[in-house]
DNA sequence: TTTATTTTAGTACAATCGTGCAACTAATTC
DNA sequence: GAATTAGTTGCACGATTGTACTAAAATAAA
């Protein structure tokens, strides 16, 4: 096996090999939101692409590699999305409204990348079979929405949570979440405005005193 | 390809088949649940087996068909398991309690059972991409619960929900519970009893008036 | 312009996949 | 007992997979 650490360790990456990665790496987003992980081979990829699967194994070390990157880029975007919106509002309440509702627009502006974020995601295994994501990723993932209804509990405005009972609602808020983006996959056509307001109602009440 | 329909058409399976397709069923679903569906070949389920590849081509017309009878086994039970508890109950705030207690308690009882028809179904696609179960066996799913909130809606004990806030509640409980299967699937000790606990009185919270 | 480096196409390779089937063994039927 | 059916092993087959690599083409540097 060939160790490539040009990213991570030697110089820049040259304006072509950056273009070369973005543009394979939407390749396999695509490819895997269309025919699914199982079915997305490295050939499916680089035939959408237009390259040579040499091409692919040039610039990313393996497949592994490739659809981390995929996670990667997904989760690094979804925070800077979210992150300011949240810490613009002023009360846990609004917080958690816009919570919810930037997550699900982003999700609807980012349809294929989050679809093959959960497929790479829920897919992939260890050696020994166990999740190949570990869990520091499900905290990250969650620290927003613990912040925030922390922070509603402590303003008297969220009902008491233990510490069990605060991973339970954030949780679940995550899961109502990424459901709402398997029902995307599912209807196109799904009416995401009506569907926001009334998670936002759902979490509302099961939040406040 | 030779079509089997010895099962559906033709005279009782023997004693020896069932016991074979029971047996090569279960192997799938520990395959599944232990290296995940991209990794569970034919090969992998034959070796736990200890069978040759060809008793499983004897047995099922082909791998969709073993697989497809994975989930159709699991939806069997958990519907028998199910609705006799909640038709004991006699009003929609306890039916909704005891759908959501049954429900974490058979997956608990019914782990890799349930993991493994997660990764089939969250896997099959169509020949062309599509998810390959169809919606109405999402409608199939969400029926109990959707009956339930219409219940507790008409009794004037929950509160008014429209059609599509109905669906989202739904919706969004069934995501709850699959994605409580995740979190066994990741902390094999997660404390059952606490979780089923909160997810009640969240979903009571956001239910009621 | 020449040399050095990067990038690409094409493909070899071992391994694996699901499907299919011949040959064999075991059990049942006539 | 012979014929038929049920059940199994072992493996062929075409296709595909991810990894690896050579030679050629393209680009950058001297």
């Amino acid at each position: 096996m060939s160790i490539k650490i040009k990213s991570t360790n030697q110089k820049e990456m040259s304006f072509i090999e950056k273009a070369r990665r973005s543009q394979i790496v939407e390749c396999a987003i695509e490819t895997i939101a269309e025919i699914g992980y199982a079915q997305a081979s490295l050939g499916q990829i680089a035939k959408r692409a237009k390259i040579s699967k040499g091409v692919i194994s040039y610039h990313f070390a393996n497949k592994e590699e490739l659809l981390d990157q995929i996670a990667i880029e997904y989760y690094t975007a979804w925070q800077s999305y979210i992150a300011p919106l949240i810490e613009a509002q002023k009360s846990p309440k609004e917080m958690l409204r816009v919570y919810i509702e930037s997550n699900l627009t982003f999700i609807e502006e980012n349809r294929k990348h989050v679809i093959a974020v959960i497929e790479v995601v829920s897919n992939k295994r260890t050696a020994d079979g166990k999740f190949g994501f570990a869990s520091d990723h499900d905290e990250t993932i969650l620290l927003p929405i613990e912040n925030i209804l922390t922070l509603g509990m402590q303003d008297g405005i969220f009902r008491e949570f233990t510490r069990s009972s605060l991973r339970v609602m954030a949780l679940t808020i995550r899961n109502a979440i990424d459901g709402f983006t398997l029902e995307l996959m599912k209807k196109s056509h799904l009416d995401v405005q009506e569907y926001t307001r009334e998670l936002v109602t759902l979490f509302e009440k099961s939040a406040t005193k």
